[in-house]
DNA sequence: ACATTAAGTGATT
DNA sequence: AATCACTTAATGT
């Protein structure tokens, strides 16, 4: 575990602080579609993603989801930092994209080395920062783009995080995530696909325009 | 061969 | 863009 978390991280830390890392960190792995926190759930770790991405969902009243964003290497998740300064309650629920290994962090360590550590608060910050960004984007996508470009977009940001432009999902998956019927996407994506943008295959799809 | 699941289609709102 | 009702195609047992 040492070794990954410096290839990841060892540019951004000090050595004490990745020592007390490795010290207090748990390392976990989680396969494939395995959820590892859910709304309401309290929070008490903070996970720092060493590899592979995880998928940040919001659920509304009658149990539909809707994707709000990707976690890839590198990553944590700053609702984490805002849950520990007041209530402790999740407000997303995070899905293993693909199988994905991190580090768990309790939240205790975590304010401690925001004074100790500089660079533990800079990348604190910088982190709340990007999903903030990310957040904001995907707002933007959700008020102007129409649903065709929706879903372009959609394939794009899964074929980034996978690493690989042959998307393992199908029809119904895609709807769940864009809180839309499968029928819609379906037709969606033959239209995509005559616009020579993607290629269809049962079980997957290959993004072309990338 | 049969059941199950994924994907395609036309019509309606 | 959503929903319904139905068909067709692919896959597992």
């Amino acid at each position: 575990m040492k070794a990954i978390l410096e290839t990841n991280y060892g540019y951004l830390f000090e050595p004490e602080l990745l020592a007390e890392i490795t010290r207090v960190g748990v390392y976990k792995k989680i396969g494939q579609g395995h959820q590892l926190m859910d709304i309401g759930e309290p929070i008490t770790m903070m996970p720092l993603l060493l590899t592979g991405a995880i998928k940040i969902l919001r659920e509304d009243d009658e149990g539909d989801e809707l994707l709000l964003y990707f976690l890839e290497t590198g990553d944590t998740c700053a609702m984490t930092f805002s849950c520990c300064m007041g209530k402790n309650k999740s407000e997303i629920r995070a899905v293993a994209e693909t199988e994905t290994e991190l580090v768990l962090i309790p939240i205790e360590n975590m304010e401690i080395w925001m004074g100790r550590y500089k660079s533990w608060q800079q990348f604190i910050l910088d982190s709340y920062h990007t999903r903030m960004m990310e957040l904001l984007e995907t707002v933007d996508t959700l008020a102007f783009l129409r649903m065709d470009e929706r879903l372009l977009k959609h394939l794009q940001d899964k074929a980034k995080v996978n690493h690989d432009d042959l998307v393992h999902t199908t029809h119904q998956d895609i709807a769940f995530d864009m809180h839309t019927s499968r029928v819609v996407v379906s037709r969606l994506l033959k239209k995509l696909e005559n616009e020579g943008k993607i290629k269809m295959h049962r079980n997957q799809i290959k993004v072309l325009d990338l």
